[in-house]
DNA sequence: ATGGCCAACACAGTTGGA
């Protein structure tokens, strides 16, 4: 079984390059974040027609996300029940045996912003109701753009980026306390090459000098991580014309035991 | 030189992203 996400930053403008790579790399699920699409317009015949079922919550210009999935989707949640938030940043629901967490964490913007606070605040939110799905669900996988660089590793030049959002030590605290609730990162339960990014900036030629950060995740619970075979990240989509500033992370899992 | 790019909204220039 193999698990993605993508953040597609418009599902508008990059539904014909999900397509192309859903032909190519025919996950089992992909989760989607800033689909920037009210669920009026969502393209459900489109991604039904490629052979995928979908489950989407989304509002107008901001977030918005989904899960694409080859098999039958169960049991659909939108949003974290422990806080009020009109952002639509979540979406899980269950795909054969596993729970799939779909999210776009926010930004933060500034350390010194109202949205930071509120970043902060949905992290909290997160845990503590993360922390209760995994005694509910054996199998979980929590994929998304985090907007957190866990480690120094993960950011082009950590002098630069220090201080600033996305490698602030609460957000690095927030990621590790996910770890020490019995979640692994997949992507570092693998040998690795060396400056191994998710997201380039769109300015100053950041992806062809490799001037990234590593913010997109899939983090497994206990049970699954043991299934975990690979995880790499999908460079490719980065190179299209009018590319997401994001590329896709997948992971690949052994069949549960039967 | 602390911006450069991109998308949405709206139809110019602002906001947000990361």
């Amino acid at each position: 079984m193999q698990l993605a996400t993508w953040n597609v930053n418009s599902l508008k403008v990059r539904l014909p390059q999900v397509l192309t790579w859903l032909a190519e790399n025919p996950v089992d699920a992909l989760c989607l974040q800033e689909t920037k699409l009210e669920d009026v317009n969502f393209p459900q015949h489109e991604i039904e027609e490629a052979g995928y079922r979908v489950a989407f919550a989304g509002q107008k210009t901001y977030n918005g996300v989904a899960i694409l999935s080859k098999h039958e989707i169960h049991d659909i949640q939108v949003n974290l029940p422990n806080l009020d938030d009109p952002q639509k940043r979540l979406i899980a629901a269950t795909i054969n045996d596993v729970r799939v967490v779909c999210a776009y964490f926010p930004n933060g913007q500034s350390l010194d912003s109202d949205k930071y606070q509120y970043k902060l605040r949905w992290l909290e939110a997160l845990q503590s109701w993360i922390k209760a799905q995994l005694a509910t669900y054996h199998s979980l996988a929590l994929l998304g753009d985090y907007n957190i660089a866990p480690e120094d590793r993960d950011v082009h030049d950590p002098k630069a980026w220090a201080g600033q959002v996305l490698v602030s030590p609460p957000e690095r605290a927030a990621f590790e306390q996910l770890l020490g609730m019995g979640m692994k990162d997949a992507f570092r339960a693998f040998e690795q090459p060396d400056k191994a990014f998710t997201w380039w900036d769109y300015r100053m030629n950041g992806f062809k000098r490799n001037l990234g950060l590593r913010i997109d995740h899939i983090l497994l619970s206990n049970s699954l991580a043991e299934r975990c075979l690979q995880c790499v990240i999908d460079v490719a989509p980065r190179r299209n014309e009018r590319p997401s500033d994001h590329t896709p992370v997948i992971v690949t899992l052994s069949d549960s035991a039967r």
